[in-house]
DNA sequence: ACAGAACCGTACCGTACGGTACGATCTTGT
DNA sequence: ACAAGATCGTACCGTACGGTACGGTTCTGT
């Protein structure tokens, strides 16, 4: 379970420096062009301190994801006063950031490298990719749900399910579509309006009608 | 446009045998022990034919794809009365398939590797893999969803989009994470109940109640 | 039967990568 | 200021891969 890269301080700025280095080159030749070598003249350091400090290639890929996952901490919102426009915004929100993260060169070269090393056996890199990506994501839609369903705006069986089906209305293809490069698909343009869509499906699906109020005012 | 494998008769038997062979490298060891030298000496071929059939490497690789392609042909049900239970039981065994096949081994493998080499710029892998594999799903999918619109039983105000969210309620995020090799995730024997609860929220976002019949009476 | 093509097995070449070693240089604690 | 450790740049090693060449063998058309 430990896979070295618990400690949030485990990198020094230096390091840190070098693993932005190398997201760097991935995000430009992909995997072939992360070398140690060519990380090394990147990034103006010598190959005997990658492999001091990552141990080999393959910590050092790890490395990257966990330092990638440390940047972007998706913040929970308070507790603040949740009625049925605000809990749907909400919805929408992550919607959007959920496009726009899945849709990101970041996300897109960490994913294509992990599902790349996925076929070989010990690969952990797609579990650490879940572990410290995902989850965040999944925890704040959690909350979410759960604040909403608290306040009778939505009711389901299984929050766990409902969870997946409000994911599948927002991302449907389009992660895997843009994973394998399809020309034309990445179009952050048309996030608001997918995001939108979703939810509203989402709410026809688990949404509560009170008063005949369907939950769609705020469009 | 062409990219050399549009004719069916493409690959003699002893071709299509290699590339069984291919596969068979790819499903147990990744792209990694999928090399020329491999391939001929688990062929029984040489590395000569290897090149003079398929130019390079990368030819190899999407002729693999052409050739498992031409393997599974979606075959589109003729004309039969449709009334909504078989209207249904349709749309069930279409997501029963899709997971089938999404979940399969091969499909897997051979999109791990397309997904690895789409970071390069010239490859066509991906582009290839939708044309070959998912264009045949989405046929099918489409004329399923057209006959149920012509008979009534569904609206939709766009045939793509309703197909998509069809699609992503369907699969949710159960693609990518089996494509991440996560533990857990790949279990056939919970397909039937996912289809099942996929078809009924589709029916709820696209279904047309007639008499208070609500499409969900063959549960 | 025979010629020509296709094919197999093996050897070979150049390259590029992962990983290690080492002297030179820079940082840091005292 | 000075020593000890960290880091840099470079060189080096072994290996493995993509691709080519070639002699021997098998298939095929006539």
């Amino acid at each position: 379970m430990d896979d070295g890269f618990d400690d949030p301080h485990s990198f020094t700025p230096r390091q840190r420096a070098v693993l932005d280095q190398a997201l760097q080159l991935l995000l430009e030749g992909g995997e072939r062009a992360l070398t140690t070598a060519g990380l090394a003249r990147a990034a103006n350091c010598s190959k005997e301190s990658l492999y001091k400090w990552f141990g080999d290639r393959d910590g050092l890929l790890a490395a990257m994801i966990a330092h990638q996952a440390s940047k972007v901490r998706a913040q929970i919102d308070s507790g603040e006063r949740l009625d049925l426009g605000r809990f749907r915004a909400h919805l929408v929100d992550f919607a959007n950031d959920l496009l726009q993260v899945l849709g990101g060169d970041v996300s897109l070269a960490l994913n294509r490298l992990a599902i790349g090393q996925a076929s070989r056996e010990g690969s952990r890199l797609g579990a650490l990719l879940i572990e410290r990506g995902r989850h965040g994501i999944d925890k704040r839609a959690g909350a979410l749900l759960e604040a909403g369903r608290q306040r009778g705006l939505i009711a389901y069986p299984d929050r766990d399910s409902a969870y997946h089906t409000l994911y599948g209305l927002i991302v449907r293809d389009l992660h895997v579509r843009m994973l394998l490069g399809e020309a034309g698909v990445r179009r952050p343009e048309h996030y608001p309006a997918l995001a939108e869509e979703a939810v509203d499906q989402f709410f026809v699906l688990f949404g509560v009608r009170k008063n005949e109020t369907t939950g769609r005012d705020s469009v």
